[in-house]
DNA sequence: CTAATTTTGACACTTATTGTCAATAGAATA
DNA sequence: TATTCTATTGACAATAAGTGTCAAAATTAG
Protein backbone atom coordinates (compact mmCIF):
# COMPACT_ATOMS: atom_id res chain seq x y z
CA UNK A 1 0.00 0.00 0.00
CA UNK A 2 1.18 3.42 -0.68
CA UNK A 3 2.52 4.98 1.93
CA UNK A 4 3.08 8.38 0.65
CA UNK A 5 1.71 11.66 2.12
CA UNK A 6 -0.28 13.93 0.23
CA UNK A 7 2.49 16.91 0.51
CA UNK A 8 4.60 14.46 -1.13
CA UNK A 9 2.35 13.23 -3.40
CA UNK A 10 1.31 16.73 -4.85
CA UNK A 11 5.11 17.25 -5.12
CA UNK A 12 5.63 14.42 -7.43
CA UNK A 13 2.67 15.45 -9.84
CA UNK A 14 4.01 19.40 -9.37
CA UNK A 15 7.49 17.80 -10.83
CA UNK A 16 5.96 15.76 -13.63
CA UNK A 17 4.27 18.51 -15.00
CA UNK A 18 7.54 20.28 -14.92
CA UNK A 19 6.34 23.53 -12.62
CA UNK A 20 8.23 25.29 -10.40
CA UNK A 21 6.66 26.29 -6.66
CA UNK A 22 6.50 29.98 -8.06
CA UNK A 23 4.25 29.09 -10.65
CA UNK A 24 2.09 27.17 -8.90
CA UNK A 25 2.04 29.41 -6.23
CA UNK A 26 1.31 32.27 -8.41
CA UNK A 27 -1.75 30.13 -9.38
CA UNK A 28 -2.57 29.37 -6.17
CA UNK A 29 -2.59 33.33 -4.82
CA UNK A 30 -0.22 32.04 -1.93
CA UNK A 31 3.05 32.64 -1.03
CA UNK A 32 6.08 30.47 -2.30
CA UNK A 33 6.98 29.92 1.13
CA UNK A 34 3.74 28.10 2.30
CA UNK A 35 3.47 25.86 -1.16
CA UNK A 36 7.13 24.70 -0.17
CA UNK A 37 6.14 23.76 3.31
CA UNK A 38 2.61 22.04 2.21
CA UNK A 39 4.48 20.06 0.25
CA UNK A 40 6.55 19.19 2.88
CA UNK A 41 3.70 18.38 5.69
CA UNK A 42 5.21 21.77 7.56
CA UNK A 43 2.26 23.22 6.93
CA UNK A 44 -1.19 22.14 6.73
CA UNK A 45 -3.17 21.36 3.32
CA UNK A 46 -6.77 22.91 3.07
CA UNK A 47 -9.19 21.35 1.20
CA UNK A 48 -9.66 24.95 -0.99
CA UNK A 49 -5.77 24.70 -2.02
CA UNK A 50 -6.12 20.88 -3.15
CA UNK A 51 -9.41 21.19 -5.25
CA UNK A 52 -7.15 24.38 -7.07
CA UNK A 53 -4.35 21.84 -7.24
CA UNK A 54 -6.22 18.86 -9.04
CA UNK A 55 -7.61 22.04 -11.35
CA UNK A 56 -4.47 23.18 -12.21
CA UNK A 57 -2.65 19.55 -12.51
CA UNK A 58 -5.26 18.62 -13.99
CA UNK A 59 -5.68 15.40 -12.15
CA UNK A 60 -8.69 13.46 -10.87
CA UNK A 61 -9.58 15.79 -7.58
CA UNK A 62 -11.16 12.90 -6.22
CA UNK A 63 -8.19 10.94 -5.32
CA UNK A 64 -6.15 13.79 -3.68
CA UNK A 65 -9.40 14.78 -1.75
CA UNK A 66 -9.42 11.15 -0.19
CA UNK A 67 -6.03 10.86 0.68
CA UNK A 68 -6.71 14.82 2.18
CA UNK A 69 -9.35 13.40 4.51
CA UNK A 70 -8.03 10.52 5.28
CA UNK A 71 -4.84 12.14 6.72
CA UNK A 72 -6.90 14.42 9.00
CA UNK A 73 -8.62 11.28 10.11
CA UNK A 74 -5.34 9.72 10.75
CA UNK A 75 -4.00 12.97 12.72
CA UNK A 76 -6.93 12.84 15.28
CA UNK A 77 -6.32 8.71 16.17
CA UNK A 78 -2.39 8.59 15.57
CA UNK A 79 -0.90 6.11 18.44
CA UNK A 80 -4.20 5.52 19.55
CA UNK A 81 -5.17 1.57 20.42
CA UNK A 82 -8.48 2.38 19.94
CA UNK A 83 -8.34 4.06 16.55
CA UNK A 84 -9.34 1.10 14.51
CA UNK A 85 -12.41 0.53 16.58
CA UNK A 86 -13.03 4.29 16.41
CA UNK A 87 -12.81 4.03 12.70
CA UNK A 88 -15.59 1.25 12.32
CA UNK A 89 -18.20 2.95 14.60
CA UNK A 90 -17.16 6.23 12.36
CA UNK A 91 -18.51 3.71 9.51
CA UNK A 92 -21.07 2.69 11.04
CA UNK A 93 -22.49 6.66 11.64
CA UNK A 94 -21.81 7.63 7.68
CA UNK A 95 -23.73 4.73 6.60
CA UNK A 96 -26.28 5.71 9.02
CA UNK A 97 -26.68 9.00 8.48
CA UNK A 98 -26.21 8.41 4.14
CA UNK A 99 -29.27 6.19 4.92
CA UNK A 100 -31.24 8.69 6.73
CA UNK A 101 -30.50 11.55 4.91
CA UNK A 102 -33.35 12.36 2.96
CA UNK A 103 -36.03 11.91 5.99
CA UNK B 1 -27.91 2.45 16.17
CA UNK B 2 -26.98 4.69 18.91
CA UNK B 3 -27.17 8.77 17.83
CA UNK B 4 -26.35 9.57 21.43
CA UNK B 5 -23.27 12.04 21.68
CA UNK B 6 -20.74 11.57 24.13
CA UNK B 7 -21.71 14.18 26.08
CA UNK B 8 -25.01 13.21 26.46
CA UNK B 9 -23.94 9.79 27.51
CA UNK B 10 -21.50 11.07 30.39
CA UNK B 11 -24.58 13.01 31.82
CA UNK B 12 -26.72 9.91 31.64
CA UNK B 13 -24.38 7.99 33.52
CA UNK B 14 -23.73 10.85 36.03
CA UNK B 15 -27.15 10.85 36.48
CA UNK B 16 -27.70 7.65 37.17
CA UNK B 17 -24.49 7.91 39.93
CA UNK B 18 -26.73 10.89 41.36
CA UNK B 19 -23.61 12.80 41.25
CA UNK B 20 -24.48 16.89 40.81
CA UNK B 21 -22.27 19.16 38.50
CA UNK B 22 -20.86 20.66 41.22
CA UNK B 23 -19.14 17.08 42.47
CA UNK B 24 -17.89 16.01 39.26
CA UNK B 25 -16.56 19.01 38.56
CA UNK B 26 -14.56 19.61 41.76
CA UNK B 27 -12.85 15.94 41.40
CA UNK B 28 -12.09 17.14 38.15
CA UNK B 29 -10.60 20.09 38.60
CA UNK B 30 -12.19 22.26 36.27
CA UNK B 31 -15.17 24.42 36.75
CA UNK B 32 -18.47 24.03 36.68
CA UNK B 33 -19.61 25.65 33.96
CA UNK B 34 -17.04 24.16 31.75
CA UNK B 35 -18.51 20.71 32.24
CA UNK B 36 -22.15 21.88 31.97
CA UNK B 37 -20.73 23.01 28.35
CA UNK B 38 -19.00 19.55 27.69
CA UNK B 39 -21.82 17.21 28.65
CA UNK B 40 -24.24 19.72 26.39
CA UNK B 41 -21.61 19.26 23.38
CA UNK B 42 -20.88 23.33 23.37
CA UNK B 43 -17.46 23.03 24.56
CA UNK B 44 -14.92 19.82 22.98
CA UNK B 45 -14.38 17.22 25.72
CA UNK B 46 -10.46 16.14 25.76
CA UNK B 47 -9.34 12.67 26.10
CA UNK B 48 -8.09 13.25 29.75
CA UNK B 49 -11.13 13.88 30.75
CA UNK B 50 -13.22 11.11 29.29
CA UNK B 51 -10.88 8.77 31.27
CA UNK B 52 -11.12 10.85 34.02
CA UNK B 53 -14.67 10.24 33.94
CA UNK B 54 -14.40 6.83 33.18
CA UNK B 55 -12.67 6.33 36.55
CA UNK B 56 -15.15 8.97 38.46
CA UNK B 57 -18.17 6.62 37.03
CA UNK B 58 -16.55 3.74 37.60
CA UNK B 59 -17.36 2.25 34.02
CA UNK B 60 -15.07 0.95 31.46
CA UNK B 61 -13.41 3.75 29.90
CA UNK B 62 -13.04 1.57 26.27
CA UNK B 63 -16.98 2.51 25.44
CA UNK B 64 -16.55 6.52 25.84
CA UNK B 65 -12.69 6.77 24.45
CA UNK B 66 -14.32 5.11 20.78
CA UNK B 67 -16.96 7.17 21.20
CA UNK B 68 -14.82 10.51 21.91
CA UNK B 69 -12.40 9.70 18.77
CA UNK B 70 -15.22 8.43 16.52
CA UNK B 71 -16.70 11.94 16.95
CA UNK B 72 -13.34 13.27 16.21
CA UNK B 73 -13.23 11.65 13.06
CA UNK B 74 -16.54 12.66 12.54
CA UNK B 75 -15.92 16.06 12.96
CA UNK B 76 -13.32 15.92 9.95
CA UNK B 77 -15.77 14.01 7.47
CA UNK B 78 -19.01 15.80 8.27
CA UNK B 79 -20.58 16.73 5.04
CA UNK B 80 -18.44 15.21 2.77
CA UNK B 81 -19.00 12.80 0.17
CA UNK B 82 -15.73 11.42 0.40
CA UNK B 83 -15.92 10.86 4.58
CA UNK B 84 -16.76 6.40 3.50
CA UNK B 85 -14.45 6.08 1.09
CA UNK B 86 -11.36 8.24 3.75
CA UNK B 87 -12.68 6.26 6.37
CA UNK B 88 -12.09 3.23 4.43
CA UNK B 89 -8.50 4.46 3.30
CA UNK B 90 -7.59 5.43 6.87
CA UNK B 91 -8.07 2.05 7.91
CA UNK B 92 -6.11 0.38 5.59
CA UNK B 93 -3.62 2.67 6.84
CA UNK B 94 -4.18 2.00 10.83
CA UNK B 95 -3.60 -1.76 9.68
CA UNK B 96 -0.48 -1.03 7.93
CA UNK B 97 0.96 0.47 10.63
CA UNK B 98 -0.30 -1.78 13.17
CA UNK B 99 0.87 -4.73 11.07
CA UNK B 100 4.62 -2.67 10.63
CA UNK B 101 4.58 -1.39 14.41
CA UNK B 102 7.49 -3.71 15.84
CA UNK B 103 9.46 -3.47 12.92
C1' DC C 1 29.89 31.68 -11.76
C1' DT C 2 25.17 33.25 -12.16
C1' DA C 3 20.54 32.88 -11.97
C1' DA C 4 16.54 30.45 -10.68
C1' DT C 5 14.45 27.74 -7.31
C1' DT C 6 13.63 26.14 -2.86
C1' DT C 7 14.10 26.11 2.11
C1' DT C 8 14.29 28.16 6.55
C1' DG C 9 13.21 31.02 10.31
C1' DA C 10 11.57 35.24 12.35
C1' DC C 11 7.75 38.06 12.90
C1' DA C 12 3.14 39.96 13.05
C1' DC C 13 -1.72 38.99 12.55
C1' DT C 14 -5.77 36.51 12.96
C1' DT C 15 -8.61 32.87 14.58
C1' DA C 16 -9.69 29.03 17.93
C1' DT C 17 -9.58 27.23 22.19
C1' DT C 18 -9.64 27.40 27.08
C1' DG C 19 -10.29 29.04 31.76
C1' DT C 20 -12.57 32.30 35.04
C1' DC C 21 -16.23 34.54 36.81
C1' DA C 22 -20.70 36.36 37.98
C1' DA C 23 -25.43 36.87 36.87
C1' DT C 24 -29.47 34.38 35.73
C1' DA C 25 -32.55 30.51 35.56
C1' DG C 26 -34.48 26.32 37.24
C1' DA C 27 -35.53 22.61 40.60
C1' DA C 28 -36.13 20.81 45.12
C1' DT C 29 -37.37 21.45 49.76
C1' DA C 30 -38.34 23.54 54.16
C1' DT D 1 -43.24 31.52 49.25
C1' DA D 2 -38.62 31.77 50.67
C1' DT D 3 -34.38 29.45 50.67
C1' DT D 4 -30.90 26.62 49.03
C1' DC D 5 -28.74 23.74 45.80
C1' DT D 6 -27.94 23.03 41.00
C1' DA D 7 -27.33 24.17 36.27
C1' DT D 8 -27.00 27.41 32.35
C1' DT D 9 -25.53 31.44 29.99
C1' DG D 10 -22.71 35.01 28.38
C1' DA D 11 -18.93 38.21 28.87
C1' DC D 12 -14.22 38.49 29.32
C1' DA D 13 -9.25 37.55 29.50
C1' DA D 14 -5.45 34.41 28.65
C1' DT D 15 -3.41 31.18 25.82
C1' DA D 16 -2.57 28.43 22.00
C1' DA D 17 -2.87 27.32 17.17
C1' DG D 18 -3.01 28.50 12.57
C1' DT D 19 -1.79 31.80 8.59
C1' DG D 20 0.41 35.19 5.80
C1' DT D 21 4.64 37.96 4.73
C1' DC D 22 9.15 38.65 4.16
C1' DA D 23 14.09 38.22 3.49
C1' DA D 24 18.20 35.63 4.08
C1' DA D 25 20.40 31.25 3.32
C1' DA D 26 20.84 26.98 0.87
C1' DT D 27 20.37 24.25 -3.08
C1' DT D 28 20.01 23.22 -7.92
C1' DA D 29 20.32 24.16 -12.87
C1' DG D 30 22.22 26.47 -16.83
Amino acid sequence: MSTETLGEKLRQIREQNELPLRKVAALLDIDVAILSKMERGERKLSKEVVLKLADIYKCNPEELLVLFLSEKIMYEIQDEDLGEKALKVAEKKVKYLKANKTK
